[in-house]
Order: structure tokens, then sequence, then C-alpha cells
DNA sequence: TTGAAAGCGATACCAT
DNA sequence: ATGGTATCGCTTTCAA
């Protein structure tokens, strides 16, 4: 593997001299030819310049570091990740996403944090805490983000608040006459942290209406779901939100299969406004999440990164709207 | 941010003594009040080693690249991906996903040298050539391989290779008596790699029987399938293999919707078995996929990284099954 | 058992 | 306009 002392030979020049002009540093003059030949030299290397060695020297880094969700993302979350990727690299900035799968919230951090980023944009509050936050700041990291349904002490937040979803299905339903919601909690690990402040928000919408709200845990395959479905006669609920699309259209299908009828018997209210919702018969009520725009955030992240004493802002990023449709 | 220099003035000792401590460094022995001073230093300073400073000295790391797939990652490939990081991790790699959207395939790979990983991963044969390939292999990554549908030429290929899908559902479809099918090929950006292999698939099929293959294009949403459910009867298909279980799911919609009899008129095909497609009346016939073992391609990553010098492998990983229900 | 020091690759200051 | 060189943080011989 070529270094720049194998281009500066090549070319007949100093180390120095092979910096200036790869780096195109405006501070110093190099004569054309002089670059040219080095450039040459470098094209005929195949020399690619170690990031190792160059951070270490500058002291930073330009790396922006999101570790893995713990769940996988649905089409939403992708989009919306593709998005932030492609305007960080637009700000130069290069992202790498770390799974961290299997690692405590503090160890995670460590590792993390050896690799100097300088920004951290860690998914909901699954894995950092607060002293993961001051691990990594202490690292050098000028921005520590969180993402996510939480705000965790000293970072950023980007909140997504799934309350407000569960809020909005509630208060759809409740607005329909219903008066017993189930609720269902994906029985799938990790999804604790959406699931319980989606709960919490049908509570919220319910409070003091006289409604009754009855989580109700589900696994996302057929069986689990067909017992769900021949207990709910006895469960005497008129509406459940069932935590996404996804698992609603798992649900509908079991209670139809059961013989209940929807939206007469119940209504079913999905969220995400997956297509699949609207090829179910009946369609699917959902919720519809408006993502943030990742430029937007992306722009927050360089603000961030080049002012970093600010105090910690908690931006609300999640649009929730009721989508109507036949199932409720 | 505190370095090893801190921690060695602190527990009073030298920085070599430090990284002994730390790395529990056998070759080498030191006393247990040594060791205890030292480890409370670095806990008390909150010393992280730095990760660059450590691969630069040492001359490689043990960073095992991933880039990011131009496609949002299905729930399989998602699930597959989670068992790879998790295993690569328990050999004590640094799993790192790189997103790549908007670059070349030379700039991309100069990208990914520039980290200096010990191992390459990356998906299909969407950015990586021969010249990538030769890049990240002068920059010191001991292997490089490629995951999907081609192999590139100099690595490592693990091929997932989708004509067997397409022969798989093209072989169901005839053996049940159709003679024309349609194939759907999405019209989303970048779903070729893996759409063109698996209409490749279905010809070779139909090869010699006189069936006929019809590809076609199919954006995912329901208006782009209306219009192709109302041009179905004109077409004179008796048979479609959709790509996979959500384009099917639409289209199947979209024929039912426009009064075209399934499996009657025609037969629906999906393909990766996800759950949705039990969900659906008639229930999906499909293609089961079995995805390789992630800890598997994790040994045979170590494998080639301990051992670079063997000619490129290339590996089958991927099983098709049909799987007939109700819609064929 | 511990310490001094060389060196990994790149950069930026100070000379020339 | 270009070159010499100290430096970033860490590991690892070699000496003591």
């Amino acid at each position: 593997m070529p270094t720049s002392a194998d281009v500066a030979r090549l070319a007949g020049v100093s180390r120095a001299t092979v910096s200036y002009v790869l780096n195109n540093t405006t501070a110093v003059r190099i004569s054309e030819p002089t670059r040219r030949r080095v450039r040459e030299a470098a094209e005929e290397l195949g020399y690619v310049p170690h990031a190792a060695a160059r951070s270490l020297r500058a002291g930073h880094s330009r790396m922006v570091l999101m570790p893995t969700p713990h769940i996988p993302a649905g089409p939403l979350y992708s989009h919306f990740l593709n998005e932030l990727q492609w305007a960080l690299r637009r700000l130069d900035y290069t992202v790498v996403q770390h799974g961290s799968v299997g690692m405590s919230g503090d160890e995670a951090a460590r590792a993390w944090a050896e690799l100097r980023p300088v920004a951290v944009l860690a998914p909901g509050a699954g894995t950092l805490g607060p002293r993961g936050v001051n691990v990594l700041k202490r690292s050098g990291a000028k921005a520590v983000l969180t993402l996510g349904p939480e705000r965790v002490e000293g970072a950023h937040a980007l909140l997504m608040d799934q309350r407000e979803v569960g809020h909005c299905a509630g208060a759809h339903l409740l607005s329909g006459g219903r008066r017993s919601i189930g609720v269902i909690m994906p029985a799938e690990a990790g999804f604790e942290t959406f699931s319980a402040p989606r709960l919490e928000g049908v509570r919220a919408a319910a409070e003091g209406t006289g409604a009754r709200v009855v989580p109700l845990g589900l696994a996302y395959d057929e069986q689990d779901a067909a017992e769900l479905a021949a207990r709910w006669p006895d469960l005497g609920l008129d509406a459940v939100f069932a935590y996404n699309d996804e698992y609603a259209m798992l649900l509908m299908r079991a209670l139809q299969d059961a013989g209940t009828g929807i939206p007469g018997d119940t209504a079913v209210m999905g969220a995400d406004d997956l297509l699949i919702g609207r090829l179910l018969r009946p369609r699917l009520s959902t919720v519809h999440l408006e993502m943030p725009s990742g430029q937007l955030l992306a722009e927050f992240v360089d603000r961030v990164v080049r002012d970093p004493g600010g105090a910690p802002e908690v931006h609300h990023l999640l649009g929730s709207t009721a989508v109507p449709r036949d199932s409720t």
C-alpha cells in the first residue's frame, strides 16, 4: 500500500509538497508542473490517503456515526435514513453505521468513542444513556444527538414522539364513538420503546372520556393472531389500535377469519400509512407519519458541529395525522 | 480527551506500562498493584483508546466494512445482516456500514479504502467493479467479497443467484399448465440487479416448453397497478410472477378489483415468503428463500482474512423452493 | 518489572 | 516555491 512518501519519491518532491498538492492547500503556492508530476505519481501508484493517519494528525475527523437501530427499519425510516446520509455527505461528512447488537449501553458508547466521530446520531434511547453521552463528548464528539421517542440528558434530542401517534389513533377511534380500545403491543423484543409511548398516547386520548384502554400482546405470526382473535368476543372491545399497518393486517385477517365484523363489530386502526393498508378490504384506517427532512436534519448536525457550545436542543420532528379509511 | 499518557501520569507509570495493562499483554509481567493503579487511573479519567492511532501503529485494523445496499433491505435481508454482524463481532471484528449513495463505483471504492478495512463485504454488484476490488486490495483489505447476484473479478463471491428464484417460480407455474407468464419488473431504481436475473430464470424455465414470457414494468403504487390490471385481458396472460410478495399483493388486489379471477383466470406468484402473503385471499403462492447463516459467513470472512492468499472462491448461498398455496 | 524511544502516515509550521 | 521536521496517540522492541 503506497504512502505519501512513495508518491513523493516517484514525483521527486518532498512529502510536504505531496500533501499540499493533493489537498489543494491554498496557503502555499506550488508550480503547475510540480502539481502535475505529483498528481501523476499518485495516480500511477494508486495512492489512497490513510484516513486514520489523517485524523490522528488533524485531531478530529469528519465521521458521523449512526448506531444501527435494534429493530429492523421499516420503509419509512429507511427512506429517511438514506436521505439523511445523502445530505450529510453533501456537507462533506463520512457517514458510518455501527452495528451494536448485543452490547450494553456503556460498552456501546465506548466502542463508538474509540472511532472518535465528530458527531453521533443515536436512534431511540435504546442504547445511549447519560453516561454514554458523557463518554462520547469527552472523546471529542462535537455533536451527540438522539433520534427517537425519548430524550437523553446532555444530548440534543430529535424527538419522534410516539405518544402523538397513539393519541391520534385514540382520538380518531373515540370520535367514531368507540368506547373500548385494545392496543396491540408487539411481543418481539425491542419494540417496547415504540409501543409503550403509543399506548400512553391512546390512554391520554381516552383520559376523562370514560373509555377503556386494554393493552394486548401479539407476536407477529398467524397462530398467535388466531388465538387472540378466538378470545376476541370475550374481551368486549369495539376498537383496536394495532401498533402499525403490518400488525393491523395480521390481526384484521385473523379477526375476519374468526367472524368478527370490521368495522361493524370492531374498528381496526394501523399506523405508518403503508401501501399495504390501502390494499386491504376494508381499506385500513391508519396514522400517517410525516418524517422529518433529511436535509434539514443534516443542517442541524452541521450547525451543532460548528458551534458545539449551545445547550441541548429539543426538536419535535414527527407529524401525525389520522387517515380515516374503511376499517373504522 | 485523556490519552494513555494522562493515564500513565496519574498512575505514576510509563505509557508502555499502561498499554501492557490495558491490553492484557501476556508477553510481559506487570505486578498486580501496578495493574490496579493503571486500571483505576483509566477508569477515573474515562480513558477510551484512540482506534485510529492504534490501527495506524499496528498497520492493520479489525474493521469489516459493509457498504449499504442501494435498495432498502427487506425483513429477510435485514435479519440476515443482523446475524452476520453479530457473528462478526463475536470474532472480534468491528462492523461498519458505509452509506455510499450517489457515488460512482471507483469513488466509492476509494472512500472505503481510506478507512483501511481488513475486509469489505459489498452488496450486489451495484457499486463495486474489478477496479474497485483492486484499489481495496492494494489498500490492505485482506478479504474483498461480494454478496449478491453477480460475481466480480478478483473478489470472492457469495452468490445469491436470483435466477434460481425466477426458475423456481417459472417451473411451478408451468407445472400447473400455465403457458403465458408475465414477469413483473419493478419500475423503481436499483431493482434491476435483482429483477433482471429473476426474469432470466423464468425464461430459462420456459425454454423449450413453448410457453411465452412477458416482462411487465410496474411501479409500487396503486394507480400504476390499476392501469396494468385494466389492460390485463389484452395481454393474454394466464400467470404472473410478481417479483416479490409485496408487488404480488399490489398486483393481485388490482387484478381482483378489475374482475380478473385468481387463480382461475391468472395465477399469481410472489417471492420471499413473507407473512403478508399468507394473509391474502387467495393465499399467495411464493418462492421461499433460504438465506445463508450469518455465522457461517462470518467464519468464511475470518478464514479469508487469516489466509488471504487463496484464489477467489465462489459460493452459492441462496436456496429457493416453491411454496404452492392458493393463488396458483 | 518497568521505562525510554522508535515509528506508523499525514500535515503544517518554519526555514531555506 | 519547496523541504525538513515535529507532532498526533499508541504499541513494541530493547535496555535497564
